[in-house]
RNA sequence: GGCGCUAUCGUCUAGGGGUUAGGACGUGAGAUUCUCAAUCUUAAAACCCGGGUUCAAUUCCCGGUAGCGCUACCA
């Protein structure tokens, strides 16, 4: 029998790392979902850092709006860490680094070497002349308070190959030769109170270093993250080298594009690309959630609606996909179509109880006020009829308007009928509806024995009336309707349709 | 330009050396309850191209093409 290792020391530990410059990105809560899905299908840990070492681009706000997007999403993390609050961390690591000679320091303006990438001469992999400086001058630069960034120095000219397993990508490799030396400190930072081997200056560290240097830190088994980073792998794998710890697993998921197969961003495809967007527009965090699951990962079975529980037990790696994903946006519509549906049925899945205070912050945001009580009575009646929130609000305003707006009198006017019908219609129900008990089986019965008294099929002679009570001619069943609304409202209502036909002549 | 990754209906995907290439969304047609919605039935719709391996390739291999990513002192 294999001898296999404590559980505990197996149990992984995932990490989602945003960097909060703008909100929380539809790409980015996927990556969210996928590790949050894998650390609760093998019972690890949840850690959500956040990488903001570029202090430029960082802001508050992004940090909100980001909290604001997982909160909705409702999944939970189990750590958090900020690395700005790391940064002695990165660079004791640089530091160390640099004494092992895996680094140098390059003198190189900041933006000198952005005008020569490509060319014909090929690829870019260093600044001339700074990763054969000797140590002495690299010394006497730095204590002269000269500011440079340090590189990490890729071991090349030896022919070494890189390599890894992807669990989505399979066996990944790549030339030493091909990587550039990435920097591991900015140039910019702040003067040092303490002894530094590096110089007068702390630079801040980028995000190959703070993220790898987290990553050991943090003990990280699992890193799960965009496609965009497969072959940055290779610095950090060299990086984890550097810092002296196993690299953790690695697993890449492939890419959210837009319908032009370029990656969503902000600036070409506007606010679709943003996770609040869809939770204004009514979409539940569930619905949501299951949706970004179906890009790019399978339960390979022909489920396609599955709730939180399901896609738990169902998530793996193997089942994630390689190809990019398309977000089938479009301007006439901004949601993808099975986004859509895909909200609809958990909107059905949905108790009423539940559904009903969901719903009820549209209603406020169109100004209507409906009380707890009279919306919960109005749910089951919209439910099935409705794929997002918001589309509660034009399905149900009728039951909470004091007053129907206006409308076409001819909608009253049932098919092969003209307004005379209408008027007999509504006259009739009228007196019938005075001595009816507003519930659903007598309201049935007495409308039915309506209709045929006055001779007309039961579409015909209910379109008047859910005309009438509604003030259009799509609308929820009619006899649940007017229980909801009573026999007051009802009745006034039915009045008014009649002095509408009245203006028909 | 260099390097890397990817390629099944419009979209998301299943599949895999021999299949009527499966499902879902969306779309068309029909059925159906008081309208709508839902539901049901049904139709159209795909293996990027070229070579190789093989009795057989959409599936494996190579090349091409296309798309995407990286090539920043962004992440």
């Amino acid at each position: 029998m294999p001898d296999s290792a404590p559980s505990a020391a197996r149990t992984p530990r995932v990490r989602f790392a945003p960097s909060p410059t703008g909100f929380l990105h539809v790409g980015s809560a996927r990556t969210f979902i996928f590790n949050w899905l894998y650390a609760r299908h093998n019972h690890g840990t949840m850690v959500l850092r956040l990488d903001d070492t570029d202090v430029e681009r960082n802001t508050e706000a992004s940090v909100q709006s980001i909290f604001e997007g997982l909160r909705w999403l409702g999944l939970s993390w189990d750590e958090e860490y900020k690395q700005s609050e790391r940064l002695a961390l990165h660079r004791r690591q640089a530091e160390a680094i640099f004494a092992k000679g895996l680094a140098y320091r390059d003198f190189t303006p900041a933006h000198a070497g952005d005008d020569n990438q490509s060319g014909a001469q090929g690829a870019w992999l260093c600044n001339p002349g700074m990763r054969e400086l000797s140590r002495e001058e690299s010394d006497r630069r730095a204590a002269s308070g000269e500011p440079f960034a340090l590189r990490y120095r890729v071991p090349r000219g030896q022919g070494r190959t890189m390599r890894f397993v992807d669990s989505v990508y399979g066996e990944q490799s790549k030339l030493a030769d091909e990587v550039e030396d990435f920097a591991l400190l900015r140039s910019v930072g702040v003067p040092n109170d303490r002894s530094s081997s590096l110089g007068l200056w702390d630079g801040n560290p980028t995000y190959h270093l703070a993220s790898c240097a987290d990553d050991a830190d943090l003990r990280i088994s699992h890193i799960i993250r965009g496609q965009d980073h497969l072959t940055n792998t290779f610095k950090h794998l060299a990086l984890f080298e550097a810092l002296g710890v196993q690299p953790p697993h690695f697993a890449h998921l492939p890419l959210l594009v837009a319908p032009d197969g370029a990656k969503l961003s902000k600036r070409r495809h506007g606010p679709v690309v943003s996770v609040t967007t869809y939770r204004d527009a009514g979409f539940l965090p569930q619905a949501f959630v299951n949706f970004l699951c179906l890009l790019g990962w399978s339960p390979k079975d022909d489920r396609e609606l599955l709730n939180l529980a399901e896609l738990t037990q169902a998530f793996t790696l193997e089942g994630v996909n390689r190809a990019n994903a398309v977000v089938n946006f479009s301007d006439s519509d901004p949601f993808d179509p099975k986004a859509v549906w895909l909200n609809a049925e958990h909107i059905r899945a949905l108790p009423v109880a539940e559904l009903s205070p969901q719903i009820q912050p549209f209603f406020e945001q169109a100004g209507l006020h409906p009380s707890p009580e009279k919306l919960l009575a109005v749910t089951p009646l919209i439910r099935e009829r409705i794929k997002l929130l918001r589309d509660a609000v034009s399905a149900a305003d009728f039951f909470f308007l004091p007053q129907l707006p206006p409308y076409d009198p001819a909608e009253l006017i049932p098919q092969k009928g003209d307004a005379a019908l209408a008027r007999r219609v509504l006259q009739h129900a009228l007196e019938v509806l005075a001595t009816t008990s507003f519930d659903h089986d007598s309201l049935d019965q007495a409308l039915r024995a309506a209709a045929s008294r006055l001779g007309l099929k039961a579409g015909q002679a209910f379109q008047p009336i859910r005309v009438a009570v509604c003030g259009r001619k799509n609308a929820p069943p009619l006899f649940e309707t007017m229980a909801v609304l009573g026999h007051e409202l009802c009745l006034a209502r039915i009045r008014q349709a009649e002095a509408r036909l009245e203006s028909l002549g």
